[in-house]
Order: structure tokens, then sequence, then C-alpha cells
DNA sequence: GTCTATAGAAGGATAGAC
DNA sequence: GTCTATCCTTCTATAGAC
């Protein structure tokens, strides 16, 4: 047949992202063809074209619009300037762990996949993330002035929460020993104690 | 010609682990080819089949290697069972820091190529990580029950640290802002106030 | 122990029919 | 908008010469 009953370019735009972004993260990006992800779309190979201009096009948006997402998201969900510190990073620690939980496969790929990117891409991606960063960086630096934080350095220890955060879907699955709303109690504390800095013994 | 000259097979099957390494870890499994291996080593593709079975056996052989010398020098390294929890966990992030820092090839691909292990070499692997990480959960346990550390859950804790760590090699650079010192400095001061459990104001 | 040569499969991407 | 067919490349792995 020369077109499939019922076929919609739309849904199949979107059906080619999403195919591509559950099996990339499954498997990775280079051990992934064209040729399974059409099957998962349910075309042919050579009909995808019509949607991307090559595989490393899907690549980089898959991560750009997982990116943007997430730095759009924050700018809704984060509390007024006037909020302190403290409040603003547990908005902050509670809106990653959300997000990225309900995301675990694009999240997967933003961080596996950057070796795969293309220079140009690459650097387009990683400054997106950078951008990310510099949100919990600032509210590090924010506390830090007040003195309600005791940090020795905002730039590490924004590193060190986001991996910290973020190592979380790397384990996570639903109906697991603790329920989520646990679960983020305990990244909490953790978070709350490694700001507070509590005093070296040795 | 039929052999090279001053060829040595034992070195050459250093050289193989080798050169799978360092291209794993720059381009991951999936991406790199066989030739491209035997070019690094400097010989045909087909003489790499003389020291591996395949390519899948190459991987898995690294992962477990890495993962074996870990626990092993872990072994090696940590204080005697008299000393205080503190003391022991200060030795772990001390240990984890240096271990990987120094390895962050083997790191590399031991976390982000699970993925590309055949199931019955992912059970191998998954186990000997899964006694890495009851080493760091024996450590947080053994606070929790003296007293000396605050922690709701030592499983998760320990899954926090070591994310947090880790998460180091990512952009760990020699010649950086800081001394590998003071960014030892960092984190063991995070970690230490993460188990120490400051009280959540909220 | 390493080479050359190649089998056999699979990959990305394109052309043209419908 | 999708399909079929195919070009051309590259891949893993093996066979056999030296």
């Amino acid at each position: 047949m020369a077109r499939k009953t019922g076929s919609d370019g739309k849904k199949t735009a979107t059906d080619l992202r999403a195919a591509a972004t559950a099996l990339f993260a499954k498997h990775g990006f280079a051990a992934v063809s064209m040729r399974q992800i059409a099957q998962k779309v349910g075309v042919q190979a050579g009909a995808l074209y019509l949607y991307t201009p090559n595989k490393q096009a899907l690549l980089f948006d898959i991560m750009q619009q997982h990116l943007d997402g997430l730095l759009g998201a924050w700018e809704t969900e984060k509390l007024p300037d006037s909020a302190t510190p403290l409040a603003q990073l547990q908005r902050f620690v509670s809106f990653h762990i959300h997000y990225h939980l309900d995301r675990a496969d694009e999240v997967f790929i933003a961080y596996m996949e950057l070796r795969n990117l293309l220079p140009e891409n690459l650097a387009t991606i990683s400054e997106t993330r950078r951008r990310y960063e510099l949100v919990l960086e600032g509210i590090l630096a924010a506390g830090q002035k007040t003195g309600d934080f005791q940090i020795s350095d905002c730039k590490l220890s924004s590193y060190a929460i986001i991996a910290m955060l973020t190592g979380m879907t790397t384990w996570y699955r639903d109906q697991g020993r603790l329920s989520l709303a646990e679960i983020e109690q305990v990244y909490q504390g953790l978070v709350y104690g490694a700001v507070s800095g509590a005093k070296t013994k040795s």
C-alpha cells in the first residue's frame, strides 16, 4: 500500500520521539538502529526521515527538549525570590526528585549520551545544563550569604547534591520498600545536613 | 608479513584491554568497533580474537576486573574493625574518591555500560557492585547503632553518598580550580554533615 | 602471533512508486 | 505520508596463509 490507512503525520512525529527516547534509554543511542525505531513507531525506516534529518538530530532534540523543559518547569515551580534560602533549597530538592523520576528515560539519555553528540550539539547542551546547575549554586550562595548554610564551596556542593539526587533514577522503582514521600524525606534530610555543615571531628 | 617483528602475546593482551577501556570510555561500547580497537593496539582486527572470544567478553572482563579490584583494594585500605564508624566513613570517602579518580575510564564503563551486558553477565556484575554498596551501608549502620550518625535509612543513604562521590569523575580535572586535597575536604564535610543529621526546620 | 581476505549480517540514508 | 527497494558502508567474526 502507498499510505497507511488513518495515518497521521502529527501523531507519527510524536510517536517517533517517544519511541526513540524509550529505545535510546534502554539500549543506548549507538546500539539502536533506525529500523528498530521504525518498528516501534509502526512505520518503515525510510519514513522516519520525514520527521528528522538524521539520527543525531533525534538525539539532540530529545536532550534539548528535556533540558529546556527542566529549566522552564523550575521557573514556574520555584518560590519567590523573597523566600528563605532553606525553603528554596527544599523546593529545589523536591522539584528535582519529582521531575527526574517522572522522566527517567530522558534523564538517562541526557546524562549518558553526551559522548554521542556532535561537538556543536554538545556545546549547546552543556550550556543549558550549566544554567540548571547555576540554579542550585545560586540558592547555596544565597544561604551562605545569610549564614543559613555552612558551605565551603558552592559550586562543588551543587555538583555533589545534583549527583546525589539524580542518582535516585538508577535504582528507584514504584512499589519499592519505601514510598516516594518517605524517600524524599530521607534525601531532604541528607541535603539539609550536608549544607548545614556539622563540624568535622577529626 | 606473517608476524610482526618483536611481537609479544602477553603485551598485546594487556594492550588490548587498555585500548578497549580507553575507547569504550570515550565513545561507548556500542559505538566502538573491533577495528578501532585493533588500530589502537597496532594489530589487525582478526588478531584480537586470539585474546578475547568476542566483544562482549571484553566488556565484561573490564567491568569485573574493575569491581574486583575495587573490593580488593578496600580490604587492604579499610581501618580495623575496632575503628570508630566516623573514622571508617572518612576512610571510605577518601578511598572511594581516590580509587575512582585514578580509574576514571573504568568507572565510567562500569556505570554506563551495564545496558550492554548480556543478562548473565549483568547479574554477576550487579552482585559484585552490591557487595561494595554493602561496605558503606555497613559503616552507616554501625554508626547508627553507636549513635554517632543520625541516619533515617542506611541503604538509601549509602546509595546517595556513593552517587555523590562518584559524580566527581564527571567533572574532575587535574589543574582545576581546587586541589584534590581541597576537593576531598569539601566532600568529607558534605558527607559528614549528611550523616550527622541536622534536624529539619520546616 | 599476526596477517590478509572475506563471509554474512546489519547499519544509515535515499529514490521513487503509490 | 508511507512503502518498497536499494546503495553503500561498516560491522563482528572466521579461515587460512605465513
